[in-house]
DNA sequence: TTTATAATCGAACGATCGTTCTAAAGGTGA
DNA sequence: TCACCTTTAGAACGATCGTTCGATTATAAA
């Protein structure tokens, strides 16, 4: 077990711990031990308690998601470039596919009416940035907006496929196939 | 609210409340007020409680999967057909998209460890059924898998994404997708 | 009506939940 | 060494958890 000497270790330790559980699973037993930490320990860091542990772990998530997806779709470089450093992104943040849980934790559950609204932003947002820079290349909107589903729809299917049958090849086939599909010639 | 006359409404209902609240979340006062039973009343039904609840609302649910989506694909009618019926049955069983949470409920928390085997068979099972009957129109069998898996993998993303967005147009956007797909021509 | 079974219910059980309290150990600068 | 602040921890809180109990009501056959 690696060793928690930070807080920016606690909250990752956090996020699996989550992931693992589900936030209704997720006991104050269950957080001191996988963590090493007291409880109290645990509310000197996070007075709000598990609340706000949930809060710390959705924003570390979002945070990474905006630097490793989303950030890659609104540079100056090609077409294919962006899409290729999206789906690198992708990798890294769900783990070749082995982190497969980060929105289902918060869309499930007592934290469901809290981060529905942000999780439902977030998904818009991407699939707008998608849509725009493809357009970018000449494709028309209908177009674009079904490019733009399907790509995200491979992915979190490609996450819940693996997640069911434990094939995580099936995870970096899927992120493949996307990037094949992503030529202007298939475009259009 | 739906009047639970039976036993078989009181699974269908049982099903919502695991769906809305997950099975961590879902506790003996929300069942108790969801249903209108008493807590006792619940446990005339299920002695074992709510782990015997949550076999009940699996077992209805693999029957309906079984029923709706994979028995249409080992009839006798032609390939085009049997796939259309089988997105007629996924339609039913996810409900227009609007029950999209039906392997999270059992993929995650408590339960997971208990049907993690069994999703991963049914999950194997569709699969294999796919590649099977894609393999009978002469497609050799590298392409029927990953047409096999892909045909799932939006599925089960469209499902997760029309969570996210709270937009069920594109459910069906999906489906009729994967229907215009499935042509032999398209297939090679 | 009588009898037997099916189905209901609220009250209460021990266990665990998330949370708070009080206090001590560890680290740092003077 | 001292004082000060950070960080730790175990014990205990009230609330809620899943479960069980004892007893009442509904149903239907005799």
């Amino acid at each position: 077990m690696v060793k928690i000497v930070s807080y920016r270790d606690l909250v990752d330790k956090l996020i699996d711990i989550f992931c693992e559980f589900g936030y209704d699973g997720t006991s104050l037993t269950i957080l001191s031990q996988k963590t090493g930490l007291g409880r109290a320990s645990l509310y000197y860091h996070f007075p709000g308690g598990k609340e706000e542990m949930a809060n710390a772990v959705y924003e570390k998530i979002s945070r990474d998601f905006t630097k490793l997806v989303l950030a890659p779709l609104a540079t100056d470089l090609n077409f294919q470039t962006k899409i290729k450093n999206m789906l690198e992104g992708i990798n890294l943040f769900y783990n070749n596919g082995k982190r497969s849980c980060l929105i289902d934790v918060f869309a499930i559950g007592s934290t469901k009416d809290i981060f529905q609204t942000q999780i439902k932003n977030a998904a818009m947002y991407w699939k707008d940035s998608l849509i725009k820079i493809i357009e970018d290349e000449g494709i028309d909107n209908a177009r674009a907006v079904a490019i733009s589903e399907d790509i995200i729809i491979s992915i979190e299917g490609a996450l819940i496929f693996t997640r069911a049958t434990g094939d995580y090849s099936s995870f970096n086939r899927t992120l493949e196939k996307i990037l094949n599909m992503i030529s202007v010639n298939n475009l259009r």
